[in-house]
DNA sequence: CGTCAGGTAGCCA
DNA sequence: TGGCTACCTGAC
């Protein structure tokens, strides 16, 4: 029997697919999933969820599965907007990604839409990636740190000028030294990712809250803007600090889930 | 052809 | 702090 495991609440689509993570393709109603030098398939049904080609260890580590949710919705669920969210999309999980693939992933992000985002990252692990199996579908691992070396070797990705970001960090950093980042406080954190070139508030929030455990984290995107002034502050404009403030004191130390549902929700539904 | 897209860096008030 | 612009590239 295929292996599986019983997990209540759980949203396999919305937690793939709200945007959180990139390396994965839907085939019917199973999704292919890669992450770091990993290739493996998930699908769902019911509270079930059956996998094959991937221990059971990594992906309750991957989906943080052995988290309970309910006890963090209810934490964040302070006023009808988040509400309706946790209500559509309940079982919406934070996925754990490798601090590495996620820091480079959104360093490619800025000023891209998401089929160009997962065109230069697939790009990126074709060039530098190990080849690796899954059944009969070949994939591709992601790029080792330090393995980029310059500019010149990454002409295929057409990353732009995202192409000097990737170069630098190579230089500058490895997964341990961001692995260890996760002993500090979230202001130090950010602030030392926001000493690498190209990141800045959003792709280092988006690194401390998919792949370093920092769940106070709240990306701040031109799609969230744009809804939280809609929704919490009457339409005006709002400055940053103001509507950093507003996230942390109105949604509490968990503050990073209540973007991906609000987040989920403003893409589907566009608050303009 | 111009505009714009999940942002950042650099410069200025 | 807040506001502005250029930056590569590809799609509408």
């Amino acid at each position: 029997m295929t292996p599986r495991i019983r997990i209540h609440p759980f949203s396999l689509r919305d937690t793939l697919e709200c945007g959180q993570f990139f390396r994965f393709t839907k085939i019917m109603d199973t999704y292919i999933v890669q992450s770091s030098d990993r290739i493996f398939s998930l699908w769902q049904k019911g509270d079930f969820l059956f996998y094959e080609g991937v221990e059971e260890p990594f992906l309750i580590h991957f989906l943080r599965l052995d988290e309970e949710l309910n006890p963090i919705l209810k934490e964040i669920d302070q006023d009808p907007v988040i509400h309706q969210a946790i209500q559509k999309y309940r079982g919406l999980r934070l996925i754990r990604q490798d601090p590495w693939e996620c820091l480079l992933s959104f360093l490619c992000s800025s000023a891209k839409s998401i089929p160009h985002i997962r065109s230069m990252i697939e790009i990126l692990c074709k060039s530098f990636g190990r080849k690796i199996f899954y059944g009969n579908i070949i994939g591709y691992g992601f790029p080792e740190p330090f393995c980029i070396k310059n500019s010149l070797q990454l002409e295929s990705v057409r990353a732009g000028f995202r192409t000097t970001y990737l170069v630098k960090v190579n230089q500058c950093i490895g997964r341990d030294q961001l692995l260890a980042m996760k002993s500090l406080s979230y202001q130090e954190a950010r602030q030392s990712l926001m000493r690498l070139s190209g990141v800045g508030k959003k792709v280092a929030d988006c690194t401390l809250l998919y792949s370093l455990d920092f769940l106070e984290a709240f990306p701040i995107d031109t799609w969230i803007k744009k809804g939280l002034q809609r929704a919490y502050f009457g339409g005006k404009r709002t400055g940053e600090k103001e509507m950093e403030n507003f996230i942390s004191n109105h949604f509490g130390p968990f503050a990073g889930y209540a973007q991906l549902y609000l987040y989920h929700l403003w893409r589907n539904n566009p608050p303009c």
